[in-house]
DNA sequence: CTTGACTCTTGATCTAAGTCCAGGGTGTAC
DNA sequence: GTACACCCTGGACTTAGATCAAGAGTCAAG
């Protein structure tokens, strides 16, 4: 089994899975290696390097389906910067808008959680249902919005 | 039809759609309101209360599991402010953990952005790829890593 | 009595990114 | 020459939170 690295070496030297490794072949991010005889996969070294850079846009948070379009600029598409800049543009802004979604979040939590330490802090020994996040819960609501 | 409301009127007043209420229903999250003699469900005031409450909890973002046991707490768990409290806790920590990590990307995104418009400044007529970018994400790679 | 809007149940489908399994073949070290 | 680790394919399964479709029944109005 000269010339080639099978599918359980580049699976160590990535840290992906076997499964995923052929999971990516499947949906088309890398382009099928080169076989043995008995039909195994046969890999190189520059697509180590390939399944490096699928990790790493996925760490930027790419999607598969984005990174499979990463990797068609990388190979050679007209322009990529000009597009990748795009990429990069839509994923800042999505990115954002999580933050922005989590952090109001984090302060309705903090705020309920206040509520709760207090309730303890001065009734000792709860009685059942007294909870008073439970009821802020409803009542500070905007449910009711349309979608 | 009288004495009950119909899950499209409570679909409309919550916002939610009809298959979710049933889905809600179907997962014990409600209990199963009366029926009219056709079968249709005829919900009470209080099941709407009880239906804002999971949409509230759900921007809280607790999972329908978690609202499960928060809608038991309302529904007379002993010592709930504790237990809720608890729940809270765990909550923050992990939208906490969740902000870290879009901030790490946030700055990642950031700076590949700037260097996409750097090329793109400094050399007009891009050729075929040669964005920066897509060479770092190889490069400032941190992959290969175990999981 | 008929029409049309609404509702019922059951079960399939969706998204994302894989994981897991069965049943069988391959490669190699002793 | 055989044991053992590794690999192959195809397809089912996972999580979470629903959505959708089919075929049948119900309700209220005219």
């Amino acid at each position: 089994m000269s010339q080639g690295l099978q599918i359980g070496i580049v699976a160590q030297r990535t840290g992906l899975s076997v499964d995923a490794i052929r999971f990516y072949e499947r949906e088309g991010l890398v382009s099928a290696p080169v076989r043995s005889e008995g039909g195994f996969r046969l890999f190189q070294a520059e697509d180590i390097e390939e399944f490096q850079f699928i990790q790493s846009a996925q760490e930027l948070g790419f999607s598969l389906d984005e990174i499979r379009e990463l990797l068609a600029l990388r190979n050679g598409a007209p322009k990529p910067c000009l597009h990748v800049e795009q990429l990069l543009e839509k994923k800042l802004a999505s990115v954002r808008h999580k933050m922005a979604v989590l952090q109001g979040l984090e302060a309705k939590l903090r705020k309920a959680q206040g509520q709760c330490q207090e309730a303890l802090r001065t009734k000792r020994t709860q009685q059942k249902a007294d909870c008073p996040v439970l009821e802020e819960i409803v009542s500070g609501s905007d449910a009711g919005r349309q979608k």
